[in-house]
DNA sequence: TTGTATGCGTTATCAT
DNA sequence: ATGATAACGCATACAA
């Protein structure tokens, strides 16, 4: 095994070595690259009609345009982007502010958003880690001037203020906003109402005792999820046991912790809602450890329907929201904000979503008929579907 | 259950409706922000002046930095960063081109990036899903003038030619390159060791008959971690077979069909290598399905060791690669580049690993001796370690 | 200590 | 059809 590691080293220290230039690699570094001014030089015309050819905003004769052409060609020119961003008051940009993107929820989203600014010939310029209204506040005023606006999410309740600064200065679409401003676009995943059927499917199937996994208190989405817990038991007259509410912190890990404490609970709950699938992944885990088996012992049901979810042992019963489009529709409603011109635009889309059920949350063992489950192969349709529903509200203001 | 519907709409036509301002929302869109000259004409000041107060570049009166600081307080002026960036030839921003960003390997390494430019007071310009060179050339041509420098992942061998035309242009770092260019700074992963490592790894269980799980031919990752299965195979006096050899696309749905082939494998492997963790999700999933158990029957190695790896069931064994700091080095390497005034570095990084047993490749039944496992509790220090190794080749050209 | 003037790299508005 | 020139918003060299 010897052979795997050739050159050992240590740490990463910042070495910096002085560098004689051979002749054979090109020196890098900054060869100052060729301008407009350039270019128009070599064509012996003006910036103007470089611009006009470059840009095919008005007539050029073919003998220049060939000209023109040719030199951009031979020097490499390549646009500078802060210079057009400076005279059109366009950046071609869209901000990206998110709080921690841990695991795969986020990561479809900023694909989702990724594919559609590219669809639509933009930029993003990502920050995220932003809980702190000052971190969102300064991540936005350093892309002043570099971004048309803004796609937003700050579950947080202490980076509420900042949200209501950056929207008095640019456009901007809302990600599951805490509370619903009048004159603002979002998109929103239904947390509420997933977590309530989630809840109430499991107490279709004869659970009366559900504890929950929710995320940090404070967090907008986790609150909003326990909400609907909550109002799940209440539908159905089971008296929410606040023993029964357990506190993650949306990680795999935080779901294994919180096994162990479901573990020491008596007495034992028979399902568990946890407030995403990260979570359940590490619930799931520590319970097997304990002993108790998943979904005879205790059903478990997660929230997002992240692709690894169906391919668990068991495959895990959640909630499915397509973070994907979640980012896309973001997008897409940014655009529509910046075609807006000025009008004030107040919409609410809320994403499609669906009850996945799968075998982690158990068949039934209550009073009720029988139930399908879905297999990797088959799970395209769920068998249990709410949606899609798209729900929208818009006014003019 | 119904209750969870409130209003349904369709689908998302681009409705956009006029709107009359009321007063009591502040009317959006473009206000047209305070400018450094508007400021200081609030303070009755130069433009100058306000630049050296805001910038703490010059010595001001106390009385006059007063009158500036209140006034950009009371028009909340934020600098324009195109502007600045045309000033100073710098943008403060680094550009990411990534390749497709699915799973949990890229949106730990896009973490690690982010904040590696967090810590620096950077931004990040991101743009992924480059396969073809022409995709990778608009996106950077897209972001010229608006970007310090690049970190670049290009595993797939068409985009290679781009890759040359963006080294010569701008300060580069490479993720896992495909060939070892002089005059680069790369941050690799060890993939062709840690290939080894897990096959070794497999064999001294006694297995030899083992297939693996490619990804795709022609990304670089999976043709170096295919050379390494190859290599161990070989180091072991184990003939090579070609049907054994699967293909993936580094995706959990990927890896479930593989799974389908090898079910049909006769004679069947008694162990499976596959390339990435998602894949070996998909994998072990679909070889449960098929009532054939793992690690009991068939033992299974992963890649990555993304943070859901030790939670499945079983716990999967696989190759620690740290793709957040994967990230976070791309970042440190790029502003030594940039901080070498034009000196060409020759720096390859190649990241840290370790091969982490769990139980998914199953213990002895081989000749040698015992063997420790590591559940989630105690996996911060792994049984079977070959690292860190940090390999570090460093020259000045 | 402060102001004037110039330029960063573009594009748009005038002329011609 | 093409060229000179004035912005865009900011920071700096140079004067005062």
């Amino acid at each position: 095994m010897l052979e795997v590691a050739k050159k050992v080293a240590l740490t990463r220290p910042a070495v910096r070595t002085d560098a004689d230039l051979t002749g054979s690699t090109p020196p890098l570094g900054k060869p100052t690259m060729a301008t407009i001014r350039d270019v128009a030089r070599a064509a012996a015309v003006s910036t103007a009609t470089v611009s006009r050819v470059l840009n095919g905003t008005a007539r050029v004769s073919d003998e220049t345009r060939r000209r023109v052409s040719e030199a951009a060609k031979r020097l490499d020119y390549w646009p500078n982007g802060s210079a057009r961003s400076l005279i059109h008051s366009r950046t071609q940009t869209l901000g990206v502010l998110l709080p921690d993107i841990f695991g795969e929820f986020f990561s479809e989203v900023i694909r989702g958003i990724d594919k559609a600014v590219r669809d639509a010939g933009l930029q993003v310029l990502l920050s995220s880690s932003h809980s702190s209204a000052e971190g969102l506040l300064s991540a936005a005023k350093a892309m002043a001037g570099r971004v048309d606006g803004f796609i937003l999410m700050a579950p947080d309740l202490e980076a509420e203020s900042a949200v209501d600064r950056i929207r008095k200065r640019f456009p901007l679409v809302l990600l599951n906003p805490r509370t619903q401003t009048p004159g603002t676009v979002s998109v929103s995943i239904a947390n509420y109402e997933g977590a309530f059927a989630a809840v109430s499917h499991l107490i279709r199937l004869g659970h009366k005792r559900i504890a929950i996994v929710a995320g940090p208190m404070g967090n907008a989405d986790s609150d909003e999820r326990l909400r609907g817990y909550r109002a799940a038991l209440v539908a159905h007259d089971i008296e929410p046991d606040e023993r029964l509410v357990l506190t993650g912190a949306f990680t795999e890990v935080s779901g294994y912790e919180a096994g162990s404490r479901i573990l020491r609970l008596r007495p034992a709950p028979t399902a568990v809602f946890a407030a995403n699938d990260g979570m359940a992944i590490g619930l799931i885990s520590r319970l097997s450890e304990g002993g108790v088996r998943v979904p005879d012992d205790v059903g478990v049901m997660g929230f997002d329907d992240i692709p690894t979810a169906r391919y668990l042992a068991p495959p895990l019963s959640t909630v499915r929201t397509d973070a994907y489009e979640l980012g896309a529709c973001a997008v897409s409603g940014l655009l529509d904000v910046l075609g807006a011109e000025g009008e004030v635009l107040d919409l609410r889309w809320v994403m499609p979503w669906d009850l996945v059920i799968r075998r982690s949350c158990g068949a039934l063992h209550g009073p009720r008929g029988s139930l399908t489950t879905t297999t990797p192969e088959t799970t395209s349709e769920p068998a249990q579907s709410r949606g899609p529903i798209l729900q929208r509200e818009e006014e003019s203001c």
